[in-house]
DNA sequence: GCCAACGTTGGC
DNA sequence: GCCAACGTTGGC
């Protein structure tokens, strides 16, 4: 089982868009990179991944899972571009905020600190517990 | 608002 | 197939 992560601005979507959704899940569209595009094809149905807030928030602030594997992005011209679908799964008590992953040195090597730009991407097992420690969220209440 | 890092495009 | 130019993302 895989963790994941995936960034929005909240001016775009917000976690409280997201969480408004419910169950219905969300396309996770409007993704035009294919680092990102490979991540999402290998995503699994029931997987779970962190909703980040950038540019302002720039903290992790909940937990989703994988409601969809990938099909065709339907705002994407053909079938080239691909998207999963999300649904909101848990609140991260208090947001993890970036100034503190970087803080601690046992998310060092985090893609979120490493490769700053890419807006899906993988997150190891015992940094998903981390984080997630680190908001106030029992791991075993979200990882599966 | 600036700019560094990165990815993509297009001329050669 | 290289690489310069350009556009975008996202931290600061």
């Amino acid at each position: 089982m895989a963790y994941w992560l995936f960034k929005s601005e909240p001016g775009k979507w917000s976690w409280n868009q997201q969480k408004a959704k419910g169950e219905a899940g969300q396309e996770w569209d409007g993704v035009r990179n294919y680092q990102a595009r490979n991540f999402m094809r290998a995503m699994k149905t029931g997987e779970r991944g962190f909703f980040y807030h950038s540019n302002e928030g720039k903290a992790v602030v909940g937990v989703v899972e994988v409601a969809a594997e990938a099909h065709p992005d339907s705002t994407a011209p053909g079938t080239a571009w691909e998207c999963v679908d999300l649904m909101a799964v848990a609140d991260m008590p208090s947001p993890v905020t970036l100034e503190t992953i970087k803080a601690e040195p046992a998310l060092k090597d985090m893609v979120l600190v490493s490769n700053s730009r890419l807006s899906v991407q993988p997150v190891g097992e015992a940094e998903f517990r981390r984080i997630c420690e680190m908001g106030g969220l029992d791991p075993a209440s979200v990882m599966v």
